[in-house]
DNA sequence: TTGTAAGCGTTATCAC
DNA sequence: GTGATAACGCTTACAA
C-alpha cells in the first residue's frame, strides 16, 4: 500500500471519486458546501489511506501558518522551561504549533536562530532572555526582527524592556526593592549582595532595586559573579573567607546563586538563617526543598508565558505587559531581634 | 519599501537583474555553477531586500524538510527539559530544526499530537516519555507513527521498549538493583519503596529492579502514590503515621518524590540521613543543595536525547541504544554501623 | 454543490 | 552559465 510517499490530497480524492477541490473542501474548508455524503466518502477515503495535509503546502496556498517561534536561552533552564511551558499552553488553546530554538546564550547564535526562524513565517516570533547589554549584534537583531513586523508578524520580547515591539517584563526592581523593604522590616540592616556582571539587565535590576530600597542604610558589600548556583557558592565562599564581618544577610540575585551560597556558607561552618540570613530572587520550586527554606521574590514565570501569548493575538503592536513580583519570606531570614 | 508581504525570491531576482532559477541557484543551490559576479549581485540584492527563503515554499519544492519533531509530557519537568536539550544540542549540529509540542500527559492529546505533527513532514519524529501501559490509545499510536514511517520518516523512542520503532531506553531496572546492592552494602536491610502505579512503566521498572537485589531479605514495604513531590511527600507522611517501625532506609522511584520525602520526615521528626536513609533516582541538579546531599541514580538525560538524534539519523531503523544509570552514594545514606 | 484552473514560493529539468 | 517552465501539495476564485 505504501512505497515511502506520503498520501496526497489527490490520492485521497481519487479514492473517494471525488476532485481534489473537494476533497480539499471537505477535509479543511468550510464543510458546509459538500455534500454529507461526500464529505463522508472522503473522510473515510483520508482515514483509510492515513492522510494528514501537508501543513507546508496549506502555508503557502494560504500564505499564512499557525507556527509560534520562541526562542530561549536554554530550555533545561527552569526559568525558561516554565516561560515556554506558559507559551504552549496559551498557543495550544488556540490551536497553534510552537517551535522552539535554544540560542545558548551567545548574541550571534541568537541572531542567526531569528533569521532561520524568518524563514518560517510564523505568525509570532517571541524573544525571551535578559539581553545582554552593548552586544554587537543588537542593532542586526532589531532589524531583523523590524522586517519580521513589516511582513505582517508579531514579535513578542520577553524581559528585555526599551525595545521597539511588544514587551512582557517582570518588575524585577520592584520586587527587589519591596524584598529589601520586608529585610529592613525583619530587622536586618547590614547586606552582602551576589551579583552578576550589569551587562546582564536582569542582574543589574534586581541590584539596583535592592540597594534603592537601603537609602541612609549602610551601603551593601557588593561581589560580582557568575549568574549560576556555582557563582553563588563562590561568592559566598570569598566572602566568608574575607571574613563576614557584620554582614547580616546575604541577597543573590537568583535563587539558584543562593542556594549555592547556602551551601557554601554551611561547609565554611557559618549556618544560613541562625548565622546569616540568605535571600534570592526567582522562587523556584527548590526553596521549599532546602534548609532553611529559601526567602525569594516569586516571579510568574508560566504567566509570562501566557501574557506573551495573549499580547501577541491581541490589537496592540507595542502593548506592555508588567508583571509583579511578589515576597515569599521564609525560614532563611527568620526576624532579627 | 515594505508594504505587509516578505520579499520573494522573484524579488530579489529582479532587484539582480537575473532570473529567479539563477537567484535560487545562488542563494541555495550548488551555487558552484553560477558566475562569481551574478552571484554577488543576487546576495547583495537579498541582504538589501531582507530576504529569507521561504521554508515552507522550499519543503514542498525539494519534497523534504531540516525539523526534527519531539514530543514530550511537559517542558518545565527537568526530566524532559534535559532531554530536550541534548535532542536540541545535536539537531544544531546537523543544521537541524527543532519543533516541540507538549502532550501533557494525556495519551490522547499525544495521539492528536503525533497526527498534527505527521502533517509537518519532519524528518524524524521523537517521542519521549514513558507510556502509560494500556492505555486505549496504544494502537493507533504504533498505527500512526508506522505510516509515518512507511512514508519515510524515522521514528525515535526514549523510554519506551518493546515498540517496534528506535529506542533509547535508559537502565531503570539495573540502576535501581545497583543502589539495592549498594545500600545493603552499606548495612541497610530494611526498606519501604515509595513508587507510583505500575501502569507508569519507569516507576515499575525501578521498583522491580530494586527488589529484584532484595533476595533473601525481607520484601520492603511499599506505598504507592503520585510520581511527584507532593506524592512522595504524602507517602512519607503517611509512612510516619502508620509507624516507622524497624525502616532503615526510603527508597523513593524518582527525586522530587524523595526530596518531597525527606520534607515530610523532617516535619515529623525525623531526621533523613540520621534516623532514617532516603535516596531517589535521576540525579537532579537539588540533590546536591537538600541536606543531607541526596543518594541517588544518576540518568544521562541529556545523552538520551543527543543518542536519539543519532539513532534518528542513522542506518539502522530499530536500533536500540541502552543507556547506563550510576548509583551516586551522598550523605543521606551514610553506612550503617 | 462540484469541478477546472490559477495561483502560492521554491527547486529541478530542460533547452539554449 | 543562464533562463523558461514544469513540478511540489494545497487552497480558492470562477464557472458550470
Amino acid at each position: 500500500m505504501d512505497d515511502g510517499a506520503a498520501p496526497t490530497l489527490h490520492d485521497v480524492a481519487r479514492e473517494a471519486g471525488v476532485s481534489v477541490a473537494t476533497a480539499s473542501r471537505a477535509l479543511n474548508g468550510s464543510s458546509r458546501n459538500v455534500r454529507a455524503e461526500n464529505a463522508d466518502r472522503v473522510r473515510a477515503a483520508a482515514a483509510r489511506l492515513g492522510y494528514e495535509p501537508h501543513l507546508s503546502a496549506q502555508a503557502i496556498a494560504k500564505g499564512s501558518t499557525r507556527t509560534v517561534a520562541l526562542v530561549v536561552r536554554d530550555v533545561a533552564d527552569p526559568y525558561f522551561s516554565s516561560i515556554a511551558a506558559g507559551v504552549g499552553q496559551a498557543a495550544e488553546r488556540d490551536g497553534l504549533i510552537v517551535t522552539m530554538a535554544v540560542a545558548g546564550g551567545s548574541p550571534e547564535r541568537e541572531l542567526e536562530i531569528v533569521r532561520t526562524l524568518r524563514g518560517q513565517r510564523p505568525r509570532v516570533i517571541i524573544v525571551t532572555g535578559s539581553r545582554i547589554d552593548g552586544a554587537g549584534t543588537r542593532d542586526e537583531l532589531i532589524d531583523e526582527l523590524e522586517a519580521y513586523r513589516t511582513a505582517g508578524g508579531r514579535v513578542v520580547l520577553i524581559s528585555q524592556r526599551d525595545l521597539p515591539f511588544g514587551t512582557v517584563t517582570i518588575d524585577n526592581h520592584g520586587g527587589a526593592a519591596a524584598l529589601a523593604r520586608a529585610l529592613v522590616g525583619a530587622g536586618y540592616r547590614r547586606f552582602a549582595v551576589l551579583h552578576a556582571p550589569p551587562a546582564l539587565r536582569t542582574s543589574r535590576d534586581r541590584h539596583e532595586g535592592f540597594l534603592s530600597a537601603l537609602q541612609g542604610l549602610p551601603p551593601p558589600l557588593a561581589l560580582e559573579t557568575d549568574f549560576t548556583r556555582a557563582g553563588g557558592y563562590d561568592a559566598a565562599r570569598r566572602l566568608v573567607e574575607r571574613g563576614i564581618g557584620d554582614v547580616e544577610a546575604v541577597f543573590a540575585v537568583n535563587d539558584v546563586m543562593a542556594i549555592g551560597a547556602m551551601t557554601a556558607l554551611r561547609d565554611a561552618g557559618v549556618v544560613p538563617g541562625a548565622g546569616i540570613g540568605v535571600a534570592g530572587f526567582d522562587d523556584i520550586a527548590s526553596t521549599v526543598d532546602v534548609v532553611p527554606a529559601l526567602t525569594s521574590v516569586a516571579v510568574p514565570l508560566r504567566e509570562a508565558g501566557v501574557s506573551a501569548m495573549r499580547l501577541a493575538l491581541s490589537d496592540d503592536e507595542l502593548g506592555e505587559t508588567r508583571l509583579p513580583a511578589t515576597v515569599v519570606l521564609r525560614d532563611s531570614t527568620p526576624p532579627l531581634t
